[in-house]
RNA sequence: ACCGCAAGCCGUUCUAUCGCUGUCCCGACAUUUUCGGGAGAGAGGAAAGUCCGGGCAACACAGAGCAUCCCACUUCCUAACAGGAAGGCUUUCGCAGUAAUGCGCGAGACAGCAAGUGCCACAGAAAAAUACAGCCCUUCCGCUCGCGGAAAGGUGAUGGUGAAAAUGUGAGGUAAGAGCUCACGGAAAUAGUUGGCGACAAUUAUUUCGGGUAAACCUUGGGAGUUGAAAGACCAAAUAAACCGAAGCAUAAGAGCUGCUCGCUCAAUUCGGAGGGUAGGUUGCUUGAUCCUUUCGGUGACGAAAGGGCUAGAUAAAUGAUAGAAUCUGUUCCGGUGAAAAUUGGAGCUAGACAGAACCCGGCUUACAGGCUUGCUUUUUUA
RNA sequence: GGGGAAUUAGCUCAUUUGGCUAGAGCACUUCGCUGGCAGUGAAGGGGUGGUCGGUUCGAAUCCGAUAUUCUCCA
């Protein structure tokens, strides 16, 4: 299923805070991608993505990007997840880039950013 | 018809699939919960800026004075307002007229400088009255006796200056002058009469002639307690110097969601009770000064009645993606008319501006592709 | 969501209750000292005070609107 529910976001203060203390990160072509292994969690993946107002004055832009974002994950979490292998982890996007870019180009993007994320989880464990 | 300006209104629509957030219904697990299915709903005219006003809530159901801040023609509308409507007054510009004045599109933070204080650079004698020059009289001295000098006084009529110079013109008057007096004007204050709810207008009498500046201090009248949904209430595994009751309570310092003063309340310790902070959740939260239609009242803002409707409620923050169709606009290509400008037919691509609810309303301000309606101006054509 | 500040020359800052041509340092240009550079001396250019409007005879200064930036409450 390309579902989007809420257990699949992350909304604790301080979990989001952990991942920012002890988490790994890379970049990946608009995104700064930071990843964390974790126990406790009603879904393999947890995420959030977050748009920099620095780069993002308008309100209206920061939110499309942020849907387009949400609506690429979507549609291709499902092969990323069977290489999981029942890992459980936080994941955080960070859209870096200072242009705003259309959906066909996002999800080329995030189909690179994952394909990468599970190389980078297989080489640490 | 076209162009421009002003005001008002609109600011995509429909279908399908995959998702997201609430609501309602049905079913499954024994319930909370979770899962599945179905129905129906889901950003704006400014949701923005946060410039005002209210509701709501807490603080002591907040009390007095001062300070501080805000408002300022009148009446009305309104829950309230610095908003709106109608009107008065002043005034830029335009038109008409010899002029007085009238009309029209606009503008106005329009109480008071005739309460006090301050300021008014440069220039100028002087910037609100201590007289610089000039003019005039008296006294004294000199004398080439028509003049010159000195002293005391009168005088705002004369001065080129300046943004601004002491009510304008004429006559009388005087040593010279002066609203000193008079005539006709101008302005202001007070009192009365008439019209108007009122601002105010007209008019009569008396008095006065007083520069500007209050978006200078200030005076007068009116108003504001402070904070802000991250307010506040509740749930909740754990064991605070916070809370409640009693004892204590003499003074001072101290504390209190207000800048100060007063007033008020509390206040170390002991005994007993009770269960808080924080993470999280529920509530506050969307039925409301509500929306739509019709009728009535009012010049109008707006109000009243009847009928109908329920129309976002997120919280690292829902309204997105894909496909198809329609229309608006823009643009490209092909063709017709035409000298050109332009106009017209077909095909392709294209919703493309400003912009995203965060407790809720009423305004104001600012941003905005394109379209519609009304009014006015210019130009052209036709009658 | 709600408060508070700032904006002046290319850069960093002054200018005090409205009034003379808005000043200072660094930077820049020209000339002199040097064989040349550095350094130093002299002279000079550069501002419509963020933007728009108002009050006033007169506004960087007072008032209103607006734009941008910074900052605080968390």
């Amino acid at each position: 299923m390309q579902t989007f529910t809420k257990a699949e976001r992350l909304s604790s203060k301080v979990a989001i805070d952990k991942l920012f203390e002890t988490g790994k990160s890379f970049h990946s072509a608009p995104f700064k991608i930071c990843w964390l292994e974790t126990i406790e969690s009603k879904s393999p993946v947890q995420i959030v993505i977050s748009v920099p107002k620095r780069s993002f004055k308008r309100s209206v832009d920061r939110n499309r990007l942020k849907r387009l974002i949400r609506e690429a994950y979507r549609k291709n979490k499902n092969s990323f997840y069977e290489k999981l292998e029942n890992k459980k982890i936080l994941l955080m996007f960070i859209f870096t880039s200072k242009a705003m870019i259309e959906y066909t180009e996002m999800e080329e993007k995030i189909i690179i950013a994952l394909q990468r994320l599970n190389k980078s989880i297989n080489l640490e464990s």
